[in-house]
DNA sequence: CAATAATCGAGACGGTACGTCACGTCTTCTT
DNA sequence: AAGAAGACGTGACGTACCGTCTCGATTATTG
């Protein structure tokens, strides 16, 4: 997925000796991610060839080759390294409102220009282990862990169940926003994303749990 | 998307002329789609050729481009042309039983060969405008309509509110389905359907819409 | 050697099927082997690509590689295809004219621009049986067949031993040519033609050397 | 074509100061030259890589490109380097005798495998004239000087003309064996050896044939 | 029945990108 | 300063498919 080796550069903990011969060029690193950001987003997954990133990135094909296996591990490097910073969770004293809040923002990425290298992660995923790997683990998972806090902020609150399944849940949230950037058969808006918070929610709550139709 | 030329074998409507000429091979056409699905389902959507589908359906090239523009329409046909009959919608006399079945038969959908063939059809689709296209109006739409119908006896019946936004509840009800479908970072059981009938299904009940938090 | 197969436009004698499938275009391949010809000239053996090749040709890499399996090969076929028709061997009476004469024609031909392609040839010859060997068979055979008819008619005339080793005789004669022109340490004139014909054939006269023609 | 530079291990007359720095390895040296010839002599000219020579030698590339300009130079000397000590000119007291001897020790190395590597030398010349040029200085060069002497023995004998052109005869024995050594038409064997010199060295007689060593 | 016309399988065509290899240069640390 | 190591930009390699094109053969309708 990464770095085929990561003999170079590693002074972690001991005094490690560096393995001998000229240290990668980390220049042409940088050069070679942004490049592939750069031209996946302009032109899709089927459309980027390493080719172009090599020339791109000022960049000897060889180069790319020597540290990346194939173009869908580039894709999922260069997608890794830049994920954004941003997508916090607020602490507003409401569930609803600050996963609302952060929903929004995830929204306003996919439909930005960042949302194509997305959607391109995720179609060349559905055909390659290690892409969709790489989304999951360095895209999906911190922002869980931020979810999980805050859902546990609201059953602290009392505005969810105690015994409410968090991955459940946050797939329900998430799940139709997912659905809607990828199959693109309905807007995804702002406004989607308060009734789909409102409609989901609203199912959590524990005040009280409506009988199960035909139950009551 | 479909063939490019209706001048053979069209019989709508009365007697019409058929065009002179040998007619289109109806054998060539069902071997080319029955070689698609098959290749597909075996290596994916970027290791399928066009040159390998024809050498294995005993094909000249020039007859697959004949009648399908791109790689993407002929998957887009396959499939379509293959899309199971099943998945009906059943009428149980209760929304959830009636969603969380053909929700099930989903999933097993899914989770069977014809899964890898979906998710290549999702994944070719972020690149490909007619592929994804193609999935929708062939595969998503004829459900959805079939949807409608379930959901509107349910609200005849009172156990949805009549002012429910049916494509919200339909997404939050699929969404998370195809979202674990496609990031595979969590189990799709039948289970987790049921479970996520409960949950959404509970937040359209009309009966007391639960008023939202902190507007009590 | 030649083409990998003969499939194609081969009509020789009874009447075949021609093989199914868009025929071999003589046109392209009339280009390559011009082509190869003329950046064998310019640049020499090691600096010829197949690349260069092809473009120069206006013709894919892959029509190449379709019928030559390398560049061996192909300069082999390129040179044989435009073997000269000269070098006849006249026939004047004398068998020291006769061969002074076309001896110096080849002379000729090996310091022109033809010449950069046979020494080309026979520099790639040297780490290629196959092209050594089509030299042997296209450029040098034919002629040495004829070159024997020179010395058989010498032999009647009384000029030459009844006995004489035609193949050492011939070796002796050009030997030294192929020698300077392939390592060139000293010149190779007419005049050098000349003297090597008196040296060589005054020692393969039987009993006494035979006055040089025009001198009796 | 030597060494780029000697600015080492010169102890030519008097006290020099070396050049500071580690003095260049001798044994590199050596390992690179052995390696060369010994990959030369298993895989032909243009399957020899200065890749496989550094590798083979246990020794960086770089340090190959500081001593030697290219490929052509390296063989050159590589090929010098070893040159056979043998291949001197007898002294019998017969031109034929002791031409014959050097001439069949010729044929010897040429069948040998160090045949291999001359012939390698000679094929890569023909595109490189550096490496044609050492074959003329280092190889042919010295043993022409003694062959002069020996013919010039001949004639103060009287076996030879007076005003006999060394050169001619000498391209007339050798070109021959070049000749079949490099097109490979037809055998090398002794006998051809004794038969060429007996063919030439009668042409090359003054007055009239000397009769063959041993039966006068 | 012959002529016309569109399809068929086959496979060569001019291209593009692939992933590999060697080139000759460079940058590091070690000797 | 030279050494081994090995990454660098470059460019040709030979391969795989692309989508197009010519073939002869086949199968229909039309005259």
């Amino acid at each position: 997925m990464r770095q085929k080796s990561a003999a170079h550069g590693n002074r972690g903990g001991g005094r490690r000796k560096r393995s001998p011969g000229r240290p990668r060029s980390e220049q042409a690193r940088l050069s070679i991610l942004s490049s592939t950001l750069k031209l996946l987003g302009e032109n899709g997954f089927s459309e980027l060839t390493i080719e172009a990133v090599a020339a791109h990135a000022s960049v000897g094909k060889a180069t790319v080759y020597r540290w990346w296996p194939n173009k869908a591990a580039l894709i999922a490097d260069a997608f890794a390294s830049s994920t954004t910073r941003k997508l916090h969770f607020p602490d507003t004293g409401s569930v609803r409102t600050d996963m609302s809040q952060q929903m929004r923002q995830l929204v306003k990425i996919f439909r930005s220009r960042r949302g194509r290298i997305v959607s391109a992660i995720l179609g060349a995923g559905q055909s390659d282990r290690d892409v969709i790997g790489a989304f999951r683990e360095r895209f999906m998972k911190p922002r869980r862990q931020e979810a999980y806090d805050t859902l546990r902020r609201g059953i602290l609150r009392g505005e969810l169940c105690e015994d409410v399944d968090m991955d459940l849940l946050l797939d329900s949230l998430y799940g139709p926003i997912y659905m809607r950037f990828l199959i693109r058969h309905d807007k995804l808006t702002p406004d989607f994303v308060d009734r789909l918070c409102e409609l989901v929610l609203s199912g959590a709550c524990p005040c009280r749990n409506l009988p199960t139709p035909g139950m009551s």
